[in-house]
DNA sequence: GCCTTGTCATTGTTATAACATTAAAAAGGA
DNA sequence: TCCTTTTTAATGTTATAACAATGACAAGGC
C-alpha cells in the first residue's frame, strides 16, 4: 500500500460538499438570469435535478435566502423559495448603497493600478462593444459584470468587494427583468470609456466620478422600466 | 378515532421553526459578547443545550455563517463553527463600508427627522452618557447602538439599514474585545452631540461630517488595539 | 529517540423517512 | 348557483442513522 500522504482522488471532480454544488449552481443560475423575479424553486425538483438529496439543497437555499438572494415562501403547497421582484423603492436603496460602494472601490482601484491590469480592463470594455454590436446579450452581461468587478478588485479590499458583489446578487435579476425590452444599447460606453481613462492615469477621483454616473444612468433607466412592470402588474 | 384536523397546539408557545429559535439563541449570544472571537461552537453541544435535533441547529449555524458573523472550521475534530477575529485589515475595511454608509444614511435622516424622533435621538444620548459616568458597559453598548441606528432608521430606507446592520454584526465581537480595556470615555461624545445638532437643524451635511468624524474616531481608537492584539499573539 | 503508520474518537455531511402545514380541488348543502 | 366544509396532494421541517473526513494518540520499525 502507498504512503498514506498523497492524497489520490480516484474521482478528483467529487470533492467537495454537496451543498456547495447546489449553492454554486443556483448562484450562477441566478446571475446568469436563468431565473426571474418570482420564479419558484422547489426543493425536491432541485434535488432531482442535480441528483442528490434534499438535505444540501435545503442549505443552499437557506444560505441564499440569508444573503437575501430568495425569499422563502411559506410551507405546504405554496412553499418554495422565489426570487424576489423589488419594488423601485427598493431598487432605489439597493442603487444607493452601490453609489455608495463602488465609486469608492473605484478610486481605491485607481491608485493601485498597474498596467497589465488595466490591460484586462480593456479587455473586457472591448468584448463588451462586440457583445452589444452582435447582440449577445448574455455575453454582454457576464462582460459587463467582469469589467466592474475587474476594475474593483484592484481596490485589494477583499470584504468590500464581497459586500459589493451581494448587493449585485440581489439587484440582478430585477436588472435582468427590465433589461430584455431595452436592448442593451451602447449609452453607457462613455461612462465606462471614462472610468477606464481614469485608471490609466491614476486619477481617483475622476474614476469614482466614472462609475458613478454610470450607476445613475442605469439607475435612471432602470428605475423606469420597473415602476412600468409595477403598474401593469396593479 | 378524532378528526384530523383540529390542529389543537397543545404547546402554544412552541409555534414557529426550531431552527429560527436556535438562530435567535445563536445571534443574540453573539450580540451580546457571550461568545468572543475564536469561541467554538459545535453542533452537538448547541443542539443538546437547546433540546432540539442537528438539523436546525446546523440551519440557524449555517445561516450565521452565510451572514459572516460566524466562520465554518473543517470538518473533523477540529470542525465547529468559530466567532472570527478579525485581522486589523479587515476591519478597516468593514469601517471603510462603515465609513460609505453611515454618513449617508444621517444625512438622509436629517432631511426628514420629526420633534419626535429627535426626542428619541436625545434620550438614547443621555443614556449613554449616564451608563459611561456608572461604568455600565453593557448599557452603554445597548445605547450607542440605538443611538445610531436610531438615526439611520429615520432615512427611512429599510434595506440601507439592513444592510448597515450585517457589517456591525461582523465587527462587533471584535469590537468588543477591543473594548474593554479602553473604557468607554466621554471622548466621543462632541461627535455625537454634533449629530444630534445637525438633526435638529436638518442639516444634512452636518450630520454626516458628524457620524464620519465619529467612525474615523473609533476607527483610529480600535485599530491600534487591534495592532496590539495581534502582535501579543504572534 | 524519532519518525512513520495504523487505529480510534470526534464531528460535520448526507440520505431517508416520518411529520406538519398549507392551498387547492372536490364534495355537499342551502 | 354559490358558499361552506372536507379531503387530498404537494411541500417544507425535523429527527435519526449511516457516512466521510480529520486530527490525536499509541504502537512499531529504523
Amino acid at each position: 500500500m502507498s504512503s498514506r500522504r498523497a492524497p489520490i482522488r480516484l474521482n478528483p471532480k467529487e470533492t467537495g460538499a454537496l451543498w456547495d454544488k447546489a449553492y454554486k449552481a443556483l448562484r450562477s443560475a441566478l446571475l446568469a438570469g436563468r431565473y426571474g423575479p418570482g420564479n419558484k424553486i422547489l426543493l425536491r425538483d432541485t434535488a432531482e435535478k442535480l441528483g442528490i438529496s434534499l438535505t444540501p439543497v435545503r442549505d443552499a437555499v437557506n444560505r441564499l435566502v440569508a444573503e437575501k438572494a430568495l425569499e422563502r415562501g411559506s410551507v405546504g403547497q405554496g412553499g418554495g423559495a422565489t426570487v424576489p421582484l423589488l419594488q423601485p423603492d427598493q431598487f432605489i436603496q439597493l442603487m444607493t448603497v452601490r453609489l455608495a460602494l463602488e465609486p469608492m472601490a473605484a478610486a481605491m482601484a485607481a491608485e493601485r493600478a498597474s498596467t497589465g491590469d488595466i490591460r484586462d480592463i480593456e479587455t473586457e470594455l472591448a468584448r463588451m462593444k462586440s457583445s452589444v454590436e452582435q447582440h449577445h446579450l448574455d455575453h454582454y452581461l457576464e462582460a459587463h459584470h467582469r469589467f466592474h468587478f475587474g476594475i474593483y478588485r484592484l481596490a485589494a479590499a477583499p470584504l468590500v468587494l464581497e459586500i459589493i458583489e451581494s448587493v449585485w446578487l440581489r439587484c440582478g435579476p430585477t436588472l435582468n427583468l427590465a433589461l430584455p425590452s431595452t436592448i442593451p444599447s451602447l449609452k453607457r460606453y462613455p461612462f465606462h470609456a471614462r472610468a477606464l481613462q481614469a485608471l490609466r492615469e491614476r486619477d481617483a477621483d475622476a474614476a469614482a466620478g466614472a462609475i458613478r454616473d454610470d450607476i445613475c444612468s442605469a439607475q435612471n433607466e432602470i428605475a423606469l422600466q420597473l415602476d412600468r412592470i409595477h403598474q401593469a402588474r396593479t
